[in-house]
RNA sequence: GGGAUCGUAGCUCAGUCGGUAGAGCAACGGACUUUUAAUCCGUAGGUCCAGGGUUCGAGCCCCUGCGAUCCCA
């Protein structure tokens, strides 16, 4: 503790030697935290012109450099010596982007940045981008933004890089990165601070593009086949349209209380109402739940109403925007899924709820007492609870988690689905259909329930066996009054946006594919 | 809500039987003008999640709390 420290390095931290520097930037003349950097191309871009990089003899002929692939087998300086004395010579080109690696030769430096298209190498050299420049050269650390001007080329052992003319500071980064090639893994800290997992985890920052990519392509599928896109209010004062705990909120001005939305649905078929014969919505909804792989409190769904349309038209409908959506991110229908595989090839696999049931049981969906008998033996809860709600147990617990698929599960018991028309020819079972992949549910629709006084009866009632809250039968009276202004006969379809992104992109938690998920709030101490 | 596992340097992780707190990367000083996770020499860096307990002695054992992950409900 008394002991002096003779050197000025001992004790520095990593912050203190990245402000030290930064101080330095600035005494150079620099803003240490940039400015417009205008005119600067995309790595991915500059990446696609290796092409125009040739070795010009000293006849003035231009060759063309080997590829990729030859440049494997030979160095880049032997295949130069056998053609003859020349030099390199390229297009200049300015990019912009994060030291993401740098291998410090003493007067000759390889820098590694990185933009949201990719990577490319700079060399930069003492001598190249002269004295002045040089010094602030020595002010670079891994994570900080630079700008380079220079000539795109290739090294002697082949390696497409910028040869540096100049290097301009875009922003200094105070917090040292994670560890190189192994990144951050804490699953914690990740989450929380997702700026770092993105910058700095392979494959992060592509995810969540392809995520992007699919809402459009979403959206795109939909507005090329007529539908609108409208925004319904997020703020309800009853929470309908499924059946989910809501967050509960409150209008001072109103003194009112006001449900987050849990669903869609309603509002959209007001509108199916008022004439507006396509229309969709994406948007957050939320559900006041349990946490897990597969669940956030706060989600995207996508919902689509069709006028004069019914459920098999939605199946149609579910196949395209996800063939679509796999197309917008440059993959093919058999994707990977963790150890297994997805194939997507349309159309999917159509089979009955009841059917179903009876594959994975062995029992007779059509018998109750069996039914409630198989239910007991899986240890349900089965005294004074509707037969159809049992069975949704069992449905649940032996069918869903079984299913591979993609497969649509048809013809659900009209009972447990209060906003489902009927089938015209056994009112016992609804014209309703999930979309069911590794055990994930990922659609959900309907022919839409359009008689109001039945509408009215079902909201009416609730379930034996079913509390309140487990219940999609809430009275809405004013979307009942609706309904009796004529809401035309419809197809209508609900797709999780985020688990279809988890299937896409091979994510196995929704926290790989929702950018900022609830978590516990940090601790102060 | 229940169970299991985890929390150690900026990052990734070791830490034996309870006995002086360790490595790699990053950082700092030095050498190097064609490197590829560059290499080589040297230096520094710790609230072992928090609080309590047992003990001569706790990163390690016990209790409580906080946070996380997975499984179950």
């Amino acid at each position: 503790m008394t002991e002096e420290k003779t050197n000025e390095q001992t004790g520095e931290s990593p912050e203190e030697a990245r402000r030290r520097k930064l101080e330095q930037i600035s005494a150079l003349g620099h803003d240490p935290w940039g400015h417009r950097f205008d005119d600067r191309a995309l790595i991915g871009d500059i990446r696609a012109r290796d092409g125009e990089v040739k070795y010009v003899l000293e006849d003035g002929t231009e060759v063309d450099l080997p590829s990729e692939a030859e440049l494997e087998t030979v160095s880049l300086k032997e295949w130069a010596a056998e053609k003859g004395k020349g030099k390199l010579n390229g297009p200049q080109v300015r990019a912009a982007g994060r030291i993401v690696l740098h291998r410090d030769k003493g007067k000759l430096q390889f820098i590694d940045i990185e933009d949201w298209t990719g990577k490319i190498q700079l060399f930069v050299g003492q001598k190249q981008v002269g004295e002045e420049n040089w010094e602030l050269i020595q002010c670079l650390d891994l994570g900080d933004l630079i700008g380079v001007d220079g000539m795109l080329r290739r090294t002697q052992t082949g390696e497409l890089s910028i040869f540096a003319d100049k290097i301009h500071f875009l922003t200094k980064t105070l917090d040292p990165p994670p560890a190189k090639h192994v990144g951050l893994t804490d699953p914690e800290v990740r989450q929380r601070k997702r700026y770092i997992d993105l910058a700095w985890n392979e494959g992060v920052r592509d995810r969540f593009l392809d995520r992007s990519r699919i809402v459009k392509s979403v959206r795109d599928t939909l507005q090329g086949q007529g539908f609108v896109e409208i925004e319904g209010p997020t703020l309800h004062s009853i929470a309908g349209g499924a059946a989910a705990r809501p967050f509960n909120t409150h209008h001072n001005a109103l003194d009112m209380e006001l449900y987050m939305r849990i669903a869609l649905e309603l509002h959209l078929k007001r509108l199916m109402v008022g004439g507006m014969e396509r229309v969709f919505e994406v948007g957050r909804v939320y559900r006041n739940e349990g946490i897990s792989p597969k669940h956030n409190p706060e989600f995207s769904m996508l919902e689509v109403y069709q006028a004069y349309g019914d459920y098999e038209l939605m199946m149609d409908l579910t196949e395209a925007v996800i063939s679509d959506a796999i197309k917008s991110i440059g993959a093919s229908e058999t994707l990977p899924w963790g150890d297994k595989e997805i194939n997507f090839a349309t159309p999917f696999e159509r089979k009955t709820y009841d059917e179903l049931f009876q594959i994975h049981t062995g029992v007779d969906p059509h018998d109750a007492a069996a039914v409630k008998a198989y239910a007991s033996e899986l240890g349900f809860d089965v005294e004074g609870r509707h037969p159809d709600v049992i069975k949704s147990d069992v449905f649940e617990e032996k069918v869903e988690d079984a299913l591979v698929g993609p497969i649509f599960v048809t013809d659900y018991p009209a009972s447990i689905c209060p906003l489902t028309k009927r089938k015209s020819d056994n009112p016992d079972v609804a014209e309703r259909f999930e979309l069911f992949v590794h055990g994930m549910e990922v659609a959900n629709a309907y022919t839409e329930l359009n008689d109001p006084d039945l509408q009215q009866k079902l909201f009416e009632t609730q379930l034996e066996g079913m509390s309140e809250e487990d219940s999609m039968a809430k009275m809405d009276n004013d979307f009942v009054t609706a309904l009796r202004n004529g809401m035309p006969p419809a197809g209508g379809l609900g797709i999780g946006i985020d688990r279809l992104v988890m299937l896409l992109t091979n994510s196995q938690s929704i926290r790989e594919i929702i950018l900022f998920p609830l978590l516990r709030a940090e601790s102060s101490s």
